[in-house]
This record gives C-alpha cells, sequence and structure tokens, in this order.
DNA sequence: TCATATAAGATAGTAAAACTATCATAATAA
DNA sequence: TTATTATGATAGTTTTACTATCTTATATGA
C-alpha cells in the first residue's frame, strides 16, 4: 500500500490549483529550487518560466505574484510540519518527552519519511530557513491574514504552545514560546552557517547543539 | 552644551557620505519615513527623490542600491542601540540589573534622550522592527559579513553575551541566548500587533508584558 | 462522432523599477 | 580667479511585473 501526504491549501492562496495538472506541480517544484539556488530577491517568474519551459503567462494563471507563491510554498511547509509534529507525538504520553521530539522536528535536517512526490523537502528547509519570515514581514500582512493564509503557522504555534501548558499549566507565555521556538530554530541555524559569531555553534556547526540550546531554554523556563 | 551623537559608519555601505550634506541627510531622514510608511518592498529611488525633490541619479551618488541602504539605516539603529546600552548600563555593578536594563532598551520604545538632528528614533524602531531581518537574509550575506557590514549587529550581541557570561559564567549559549533576545524583542512586538495569536500579549499590547516575557525567558535559562 | 470546454503555448505589449551616462550649473575651496 | 566638487536636468537601457489576445492541444460528454 502506497500511502500519499496530500495537504489541503487555502484557496486564496493561488488562482488556480496547482496540484492539480503537471504544470502546477511544475511550477512548484520549480520554484522551490530556484529559490533555493538564487534567493527570494532575485527570484522571477521570467527565469522560473524558462527553468520549466513554458511561459511567463503561463505562471500567472497559477499564482497572482510571487509573494503569494512564496506564502503557499511556507504555508504548505507549516501544514507538513504540524502533520510531521502530530505523527511524532501521537501515542507519547509524557509532554516533557514530546516538547523534546517537536523540537528535534524543527530544528533538524529532515530523514525524507514521508514522500510527497514533488517536493524536496531538505531543500524545503533551506528555504524556509532564509525566506520563510519574508512571507509576514510586509506592509499587507494584516489584510493577508485576514484571507487566512498565515492559518497554518498559527496552528502549528497553538499545537506547540498546548504542549507547553501541558508540560507546565501555570506557565504563562506558552504562544510566546511557541513562536520562540519556531523562529529561532531557524534562525540559531541560518546564523550558524552565515554569521556564526552570532551563535555558539560557530566551530562545529552542528544542528544538534541547536537542539540542546533550545531545549535548555525552553525546559528551564517551563519548569515549576 | 550641546552634545551630539556622531556615529561613524563602514565606509562600504555608501558612495559618498550622508553624513556629509544635506541631501545626504535627507536622504536618510526621508528614506526612513518612507520606508517606514510603505514597507521596503514598494520602496524605491524614484519615489525617494520625488519626496525630496531631487533626482533618482542623485540618491544613486550616495548609495550603490535600496539594500545598501537598509544595511547603512539598520546599522546606524544596531550602533545607536549599542551605545544607548553603553550609556544605560554604565555605572551598574550588578550584572542581573545590568541585563535587565538591556532587555527594557530592546524591547520597548525609545524615550527621546538623546536628539540625533536627522533621525526619528521611534520611527527607525519600527521600520528595524517589520524590515531589519532583511538586511541579512538574502544570497549574498556572506560577502556583506566579510565587507564587515554587520559589524554594528555582531557587536551589540557581543556586548550582551558578554553582559550574560557575567551574570553566569558557567551558561553554555551567552551568545545565542544574546542573538535570542535581540531578534525576539523585535518579532514579539511585531506578532502582538499584526499576528496577535502567535503570542500571549494580543489583548493589551502591552510592551512591558514582552519584557517581562524575555526577563523570564532569560533569566530562567542563565540561573545557576 | 461531434461539439465544446478548458489548459496551455505563443506572442505582444505596457508601466514601473533599477540602474547608467552625459552635460550644465551652482557652490566652495585652493 | 581658477579648479574642484556637488547637484540638477535630461535621457536612455535593461529587467521586472503584469495584462491581453489568439491559437492549438486535449479531455469530456451528449
Amino acid at each position: 500500500m502506497e500511502l500519499q501526504l496530500q495537504i489541503k491549501m487555502n484557496e486564496k492562496l493561488f488562482l488556480r490549483n496547482p496540484e492539480h495538472s503537471e504544470l502546477g506541480k511544475k511550477i512548484i517544484l520549480h520554484s522551490i529550487q530556484l529559490i533555493y539556488k538564487n534567493g527570494f530577491e532575485s527570484f522571477t517568474f521570467r527565469k522560473l518560466a524558462e527553468d520549466i519551459g513554458t511561459t511567463e503567462a503561463g505562471i500567472y494563471r497559477y499564482f497572482e505574484n510571487k509573494h503569494r507563491l512564496l506564502i503557499y510554498i511556507a504555508s504548505w511547509y507549516w501544514s507538513w510540519l504540524e502533520y510531521r509534529v502530530t505523527v511524532n507525538t501521537n501515542n507519547i504520553k509524557d509532554s516533557v518527552v514530546k516538547l523534546k521530539r517537536v523540537i528535534k522536528l524543527l530544528a533538524t535536517v529532515v530523514e525524507d519519511d514521508v514522500k510527497t512526490s514533488y517536493v524536496n523537502e531538505n531543500v524545503l528547509h533551506q528555504i524556509i530557513i532564509a525566506e520563510g519570515t519574508k512571507a509576514y514581514l510586509t506592509k499587507h500582512v494584516s489584510e493577508d491574514n485576514k484571507d487566512q493564509l498565515f492559518k497554518p503557522y498559527k496552528d502549528l504555534c497553538a499545537k506547540i504552545g498546548e504542549i507547553i501548558l501541558d508540560c507546565n499549566p501555570k506557565y504563562k507565555y506558552p504562544k510566546s514560546l511557541a513562536s520562540t521556538i519556531i523562529e529561532m530554530a531557524h534562525f540559531q541555524n541560518f546564523f550558524m552557517n552565515n554569521l556564526p559569531s552570532l551563535t555558539d555553534f560557530g566551530k562545529d556547526k552542528d544542528e544538534l547543539k541547536i537542539v540542546a540550546f533550545l531545549e535548555d531554554l525552553v525546559f528551564s523556563s517551563i519548569k515549576k
């Protein structure tokens, strides 16, 4: 039996559902590769079209603009992460163990467990580290938020907040701590690899040190 | 006696020093206002030139491109923050009190203490919250870093790391904790105002709650 | 099988952004 | 006074971001 992960995406993110056609899937696949290679700033629909072998107009039939495409990709990532968190913490009773599991999922490179035909999850992880925050750091964040575009991110955060509360029901900042873990899992990784003096992991560039740092941070804070 | 704060900026940030002319100062002043108003993405040298009453070519004589200008502004902000940290913690002996002072400086709106003729520090603080990370979240971060463009940010981080170590010489992650405080002081503020469900401060939108969260986070972690 | 949607390809075009170049003029410093 | 330098004015190029139109291939379904 072959299971395939299907993530339901917010309809407002696209003009035509990219999962429903070959071209659509190519758009997602190649945009991830191109953003990974050249960064989001120099990523254009023209280059993407050339890469795929279609035309600019073809891409515009799927996505309004490149920012929406970025939110689409980020949403997919966050939904996928929440799915992995769910699967990997499902039958764990001890919420401390659960939270450790979550931190590890956030901060380490993925073992390609579930196959999702057209997305390379490792590359995706890397581009979310470098470009993910650009999805919401805009002037139109509030309108985008009204359209529920950040729901997957907020859901993930809420879920982690719940686990934190399970660990210590009296802890006062579960949601802020959750968003801190999520963002720092990414930022410390970016810093470690690009601006190492902002971290304590510059020498060995070991993701597990980030995990150790985050665990120390989190469990010191929520310890009763 | 009137004192004026002068911040020495990295020469690679500009083609012509904007502090040495009226036009230069106008460029800084108006670019901060424009970025604040419309966001960095829709900020262009054409609009800036119109705003000032000069020409695009005039701006290009000072800055290579708008990204360099952003780094210039961010660097100025970080240098100014380090200066304020120095002044405000100078004769404090207790390093815990010192660190609390630092957290407050990072996370609360500025009282306009030192006048710096041509920069509105409050507006500046706001744009660094929303746009600051874009200075380094690029594909060319390493080259920029080689040119020392992020020195002020790294210096500030190092300074805070030192204070953390003063609090507890055995704490293992002083630099990562420092960069976490800096980033989270900004992110929690952005979330509170734009994506409040990612924080625990949505209702009252009170900066002092961010301070309380960060203090709790930091002092739980470094407690011996 | 024919009619008809519909997706995608091909081509063209516009407005704005991101620059570069040149020449004239005003201010200033040697 | 002359030489230098900053700025203003103007014009031009390439790329980005986006829209429009027309045609062709493919799938569907009556």
